[in-house]
DNA sequence: TGCTTATATTAGCTGTAGCTGATATGATGA
DNA sequence: TCATCATATCAGCTACAGCTAATATAAGCA
């Protein structure tokens, strides 16, 4: 199951965004009352979405007691990140000529730029 | 319909990626014909998922005669990018410890994160 | 004009993702 | 040992995403 069709639903992308909030491990019942409240889901639906995610790589438990303690795991998001790669161009090249400087962040030392791009495509 | 779900379908990834394959516009039948070879589905079956990239900002398109050109739009994919933003420290933070001065090809003195949370949760 | 080519649209079918209610599992405390 | 949390699993329902076959639209060509 690819990363992207895992996101796609819009309660597991919440999940995961609740569950990089913070540091570290996060309780099943703590994500899951909120989930609850803010989509009007049940319990169990919660559960399978976050089995979802344990399945796909996007999680890790371990067990506490009686509670489940999710941790998020980042390499599917950066599986995602990867595939993005290619795309950024489309966004990069304006940004390349109008401000590189200032989106980096005036890092910018000298001003040798002398090979800004690895490979200039002449297609 | 956000981003995410859009690219949840494999065959809708994939007329993305040929869409962005070279520079600039693409007819329909050309991209249609790859699809239907690789997924074996119909003509109607690629036009109708062009249609969900059309209508969720992902392609424009222009009439040329009877065909229909069509080009990328990488703002939702720009999106995306943005979403990943805050989980890039997940997989940033290794290189930073590891080898951000491989990378830099200077040493960079980082101080210790002192303040990991920056909203404790009061609510 | 009519045939063909390129693409989109429509109507209708079908598999399945996501939900709920019920229940299982297992830790905890009295 | 029992009642009670915390969480997962299961069975079954339903809406809908994605498909196909048929058809519409419109341009190109003889």
């Amino acid at each position: 199951m690819h990363a992207f069709e895992i996101l796609g639903d819009p309660v597991r992308r919440r999940i995961v965004e609740l569950l990089a909030d913070g540091e570290g491990e996060h309780p099943a019942g703590e994500v899951g009352g909120v989930i609850q409240r803010e989509f009007g889901i049940s319990q169990p639906a919660v559960s399978q979405h976050l089995r979802v995610l344990r399945e796909n790589g996007f999680a890790t438990v371990r067990k506490a007691g009686a509670r489940r303690l999710y941790t998020v795991d980042a390499a599917p998001l950066q599986q995602i990140d990867q595939w993005l790669g290619p795309y950024r161009r489309f966004w990069n090249q304006r940004l390349d000529a109008l401000d590189v400087e200032v989106a980096r962040g005036k890092r910018a030392r000298r001003a040798p730029s002398s090979t800004p791009d690895t490979e200039s495509d002449t297609a």
